[in-house]
DNA sequence: CTGAAAGCGCTTACAG
DNA sequence: CTGAAAGCGCTTACAG
């Protein structure tokens, strides 16, 4: 591949010449500039950009830190993804993507290797190793979730604890007094996911206060046997569950609205059902109640705020930004 | 951040023996290297990746090209995503996400940045012009996808025409006499995503051979409405067809097999339905035939393609490397 | 067994 | 208006 050299030899000039025509950084005589832009054209002469980034020049990438886990939903994890790389696009910035289940040396290894500008860390857990290397680092990290030992990063998320409360708050209000809460697999939140957790643990404690009784169900998977096995279990412990808040997915909430059809259970009439912390339901036969996530809401400013970082207009580490989750009524929630 | 001038003045040495101590490439006395590993450890040194890159080590980062179009399914994508993104890693590379629309000038950019020691091309166009764009830089380019202009790459999909025309082979067989393609958005097939048309003309074309009637209808979305007006007019036009080839995804699919029940069209007494390339059909209530994508096995053998490029065992640029699909029988296609 | 120095490909003060 | 040279943080022949 040519080099700045090949270039300057090419027309005849010194190889700070061409820097300076390439960069603009210094006004080059016409003539000269003409040259060197040829040569420049008929080497297909792109600068490398280890070497400017060896002089400390933004890399103009990011990493995105993304664990994976064996309970991993793909097509999930592609929308955040998606909505972070889309938008870091407009700033000229690219996505490295780290996948690693143990996040912590490999942020340091990229970190201190150079290649990156700052760290975007999805599929954050409520304690998450990653937010104390951090600490250690010198580039920023924006999480994209809200651990509790946020103070060595910046992190954006939905206002998850809010969503739980707000959830109960109107269960209790439309008259529910029992209400199931089908959870994710056992493992999210045996690993502390913190999105889960939060709202979950805002919903009981709220259930708690206002006298509605909150059982929480994991799930087995979302097939259509291990829904029914849940609810099974969840009528038998508490006949009187009329709200369901399905912290799942898609596949999961058709199933469950599935059988309870099968079991003659009316939605709404006889029992209410609520989405929360989900999205992308839009392939659902019938539509929802639903407390969405809005991925490209907390993904768009998760990197606005990166950004902000990087071009210095704030250094306020430990800076936490909830945003509210917008409730979609769709007529699956009514009073009892 | 720590360089190697602090670790080589904290232990009394030069740059040189930390270096080697480092690297391993060269045998230091045992006082010396632990004094050498205690100072690193306690700098938290770790080596400027760009300084070695510059010296033209491997970046040990591969560039994935994935354009977006109005029509990418993200769901669809992450899977190819994450099949490339594991393999690689097996080999210790990360992935620099590259999300253009237009794939040209962007693959320079990155390729002579010298970031990247390759290139993985994912969303093959029947003539992709990133491909011609191989040829001119220096580092090696595999595409999962199997462009006609394939000369200046590697390239390796399954082999979709022969997909096909075992498709129609089959249905031949069976007796089917009236085949509708249920194809997914006509974009995708104006832009000339090589699958999907490979497989397309090749149905076509063995129609023409056997005397079988292939009818193509691209779909305007994979909602139900849109399945029946594509039904509608599929049917209008040939009330005998007697096969439908489901060249869509799961939603579609489902919404086909619920529009055949409404219409009181019995599977596969009535029509035989049959998927191909397609895959995470798992979600559907009915398992119907099918020709999958294998994105694993594809995304897995590119990666090690790459890799057996990297180290220097082939340069066989334009190498071709067609995989077969495995029909997977699932009672939903039977004789006419 | 260890060190001083060249060089990777750029950018940018310093000179002229 | 342009050039010679230092330096970014490493690695590795070349010396000793």
């Amino acid at each position: 591949m040519a080099g700045i050299k090949d270039v300057a030899a090419l027309a005849g000039v010194s190889i700070s010449t061409v820097s300076y025509v390439m960069s603009g950084k210094r006004s080059i005589g016409d003539a000269t500039k003409k040259k060197v832009l040829a040569a420049a054209k008929e080497l297909g002469y792109m600068p490398n950009a280890q070497a400017r980034f060896l002089r400390g020049e933004p890399t103009k990438v990011l990493a995105l830190s993304s664990p994976i886990h064996e309970y991993t939903d793909y097509s999930n994890y592609a929308v955040f993804f998606f909505a972070l790389a889309m938008r870091a696009k407009r700033y000229g910035y690219d996505i490295l993507l780290l996948m690693h289940e143990y996040g912590d040396q490999e942020l340091s290894r990229i970190a201190s290797s150079g290649m990156v500008d700052g760290i975007l860390l999805l599929d954050v857990l409520m304690c998450d190793a990653r937010a104390d290397v951090a600490k250690t680092l010198d580039i920023p990290v924006v999480a994209v979730g809200y651990p509790s030992n946020s103070d060595g990063i910046y992190s954006v998320d939905l206002d998850f604890e809010r969503m739980g409360r707000e959830a109960i708050e109107k269960a209790h209000a439309l008259g529910h007094r029992h209400v199931l809460i089908a959870g994710s697999e056992r493992n999210a939140y045996e690993d502390g996911s913190n999105y889960l957790v939060r709202f979950r643990d805002a919903a009981v404690k709220k259930g708690d206060d206002l006298g509605v009784s909150v059982m929480f169900k994991p799930s087995t998977g979302f097939g259509r046997d291990d829904v029914n096995l849940m609810l099974d279990e969840a009528f038998a412990e508490d006949s009187e569950i009329s709200l369901i808040i399905c912290q799942t997915n898609a596949a999961h909430i058709s199933n469950v609205l599935a059988c309870l059809q099968a079991r003659a259970i009316k939605v709404p009439e006889d029992v209410s059902v609520l989405a929360a912390c989900t999205y992308g339901l839009g392939s659902l036969p019938k539509r929802v109640d639903e407390m969405p996530m809005m991925p490209n809401e907390t993904c768009s400013r998760a990197v606005d705020l990166m950004m902000e970082v990087l071009e210095g207009k704030r250094s306020d580490v430990g800076h936490v930004e909830l945003l509210p989750s917008r409730y979609q009524a769709r007529g699956t929630v009514t009073a009892h």
